[in-house]
DNA sequence: AGAAATAAGTCAATAAGGCTGACTTACCAC
DNA sequence: GTGGTAAGTCAGCCTTATTGACTTATTTCT
């Protein structure tokens, strides 16, 4: 934390968008254009809806939205360690922990030693939990498809451009290795 | 039953053939396709990090998600009602009215009585309100005119058509309304 | 062989952001 | 003047996250 908030308003003119804006944040911002409020809001109503989907259904099971990001990626990503699941999620070790231990205990997710480092656990999904992350992944597709039938399938790839566009700079590579379906690796970790 | 372009065949496939899944949820499940892996994770990573560049900015306000949100839709609809912030976030009265107070007493916002029913509270954000709002506009718009600038900036309509085509289907006229910038009819309040 | 580093699990405390239920106040409308 | 509506509030609860400190098992380094 900086500064506190010493809110001085500099702000010269709220309609023209030419407002230099210092910030505790620490940087000056000059906005090199209008802001384009039609995609902020729309990412949010999509994404919204987007997890609402799913939400619905883990509900039914007494988990969370928590539990279906872990159930995601560990299917996704069979033999998956503790520690990359946590920097693929970025929590903690703690709250990770809670949630895996319901998959564990529910018999969703199973987990064996590392074959090569005995410390690791290897993450896999039992067919329930497999079912169940496919079951989610149905649902969301199913809106998926429906939006890329409105602008023509044909746009996938520009969808997809710009997803992986929006990601972080320093992450992008990796996600992109994720979401392509590579797998890490490390750990002799392929059933 | 949608030809996708066939993406990738390197991950080990989940070996359940079975695509009838019965779930609690009470419906069975019949995808028409594979799931598309690729833009559920890329969706997930790029709103991620969306909302991570706002999230840092109002950690330094002693801020959170909840409040970016109130102080957005606030700021982009003046004299916006408690009814209908409460009907555009999706929460509850008593969980609104937490981060409201706060945004209140620090002055982000300001409430005036509605001018035709009293009872109603017109919400407008300060100048100040109005500076820390632009100002995540803005950083968010920075990775936004980054991202179209990767794909080409003509395909901005393509992507808001996918996102609003992404929302549920009864929600998504009323979303449009919203980020189209038309203002709620009601309590005359233009500035 | 022994020390140090690493992977994971755990305990405790805290916070943000949601929720429900029940109730009040103020105001509008018939 | 009664009833409905907009908003505010009290109390309690849940989920998901955090930090810090510590343990255990195992690998790696010297």
């Amino acid at each position: 934390m900086t500064t506190l908030p010493a809110q001085d308003s500099k702000i010269e003119n709220p309609k023209t968008g030419d407002s230099r804006i210092d910030h505790p944040g620490g940087e000056t911002l000059v906005p090199e254009s209008k802001p384009i409020y039609e995609l902020i809001e729309a990412l949010f109503f999509a994404y919204r809806d987007f997890v609402g989907d799913p939400d619905r259904m883990l509900a039914a099971y007494g988990f969370g939205r928590a539990h279906h990001r872990v159930l995601h990626f560990v299917s996704r990503n069979p033999g998956l360690t503790i520690a990359e699941l946590l920097s693929i999620l970025r929590i903690t070790k703690q709250s990770l922990n809670r949630v895996l231990k319901e998959l564990l205990e529910k018999r969703f997710i199973d987990s064996r030693p590392g074959l090569i480092d005995r410390r690791q656990r290897l993450l896999f999904v039992t067919p329930v939990g497999q079912s169940l992350a496919e079951a989610m992944a149905n649902l969301q597709t199913k809106r998926i498809i429906h939006a890329l039938a409105e602008i023509g399938e044909d746009r996938k790839e520009t969808i997809m451009a710009f997803l992986i566009a929006m990601i972080d700079d320093d992450e992008r590579d990796r996600a992109r290795q994720l979401l392509m379906g590579e797998r890490h690796g490390k750990s002799g970790a392929e059933d």
